[in-house]
DNA sequence: CAAGAATTGGACTGATCGGTCCACTCTAAA
DNA sequence: TTTAGAGTGGACCGATCAGTCCAATTCTTG
């Protein structure tokens, strides 16, 4: 049932349609957003949208790979040229300059996914996981090289300081949204930062 | 329009349809759960929600108001005895415990209401920011207490650091939740716990 | 230009949503 | 025993939901 779209223009009206569910889901949420909404804004019909797509359920999922590559492969291309604490913290406050210029809302729509769907769309959850899994194979990445510069302890359990860190600026991303504070997700992050420090070789403490 | 109940018989009704939309709304999210649901599980009718409450909305702030009443009390309770780092790690691990016992569904009540309303319902966002806010001040009255021990430096923001271990657990929280392993809010704590650590005074480290 | 496939428009359906309404029962005080 | 107000039951409403269907259009290819 579910089919790929087999032409050019087929393509473009099967990006439009997620781009634009993308966009509202990411304001609204999953449940609250009508395919309806979905089809007016990205100007498709329903013929179009169930050409594509088997159900609400098979669109949320692309709107999950959608938003994946978005934010990990746009995170991805920063995370590879930081290689100092300097160059961490830089990272940190181009997001919390972010949170700040979009007032505190989205915060992280991968984020705001996991949090509705984890416990009602098993297939979701996975995708969402799998997501979280990338991300933080990136930090992970980025910590090898902390390592390898002597900037961590050679001991140092990388995968799980990733997890550490990513957890951290989920939750600071939440905090913000809901005070609508970017400082509270400013907060996390130097607690993210100072630990990662405190795993530090002794000498450089 | 939104009336108190004025008999024990009516704070009773209240009571369990309070109870009934909260349990659904942790397990589905509030835009998932339905009115019926709710009175069906508190085997209620529509004539007694609307005796009582305004509209939706104002039943899900009454729910708000009981997690809080709920999670909050009872984590201050805790709190409350914590003097030590092995008395904050004793708590951690019930954190995880608890996960852990729930096969990591869940997560906190008041984290994925603040992930699905403060985008959409400014009072209940206004609502949930207070509940953050009261439990970051338990965790400040205990991080001041570590402070006057001597387990933190004097110059310790305990304000601040206690919305950093607040926003590390959510994450956490988020994370276990989405991948269904409770080790992930395990290695956050740590993170958290590290970071406290990192701001004891210089003889003690 | 002909034909078959891919794509499109939108009316339609049954279920469910939040919310209204009114007649009814219960309780306690006069 | 009357009565007034608190509490209750559930039928009902218009709107909206996800999803179906088919005829019309556009594109590709021979």
């Amino acid at each position: 049932m579910p089919e790929e779209p087999k032409t050019e223009r087929g393509r473009r009206t099967r990006e439009r349609i997620v781009a634009s569910a993308a966009k509202l889901i990411e304001r609204r949420g999953v449940e609250a957003t009508g395919l309806d909404q979905v089809l007016a804004e990205a100007g498709a019909s329903k013929s179009q949208l169930y050409h594509y797509f088997a159900d609400k359920q098979a669109l949320v999922r692309a709107v999950i790979a959608w938003q994946t590559a978005a934010i990990v492969d746009g995170v991805a291309e920063r995370l590879e040229r930081i290689d100092s604490w300097a160059g961490l913290e830089a990272w940190f406050d181009t997001l919390v300059a972010y949170q700040q210029a979009m007032d505190c809302h989205v915060g992280c729509p991968i984020g705001s996914l996991a949090a509705e769907l984890a416990d009602t769309d098993e297939a979701a959850r996975q995708d969402l996981a799998l997501s979280f899994g990338t991300w933080a194979g990136q930090l992970r990445t980025m910590l090898d090289r902390f390592r390898e510069r002597g900037l961590l302890g050679p001991d140092t359990d990388t995968e799980q300081s990733a997890y550490a860190v990513l957890a951290t600026i989920q939750g600071g991303l939440l905090l913000a949204k809901t005070t609508r504070d970017p400082e509270r997700l400013r907060i996390a992050l130097i607690a993210a930062g100072g630990y990662l420090r405190s795993l530090a070789p002794a000498p450089e403490r």
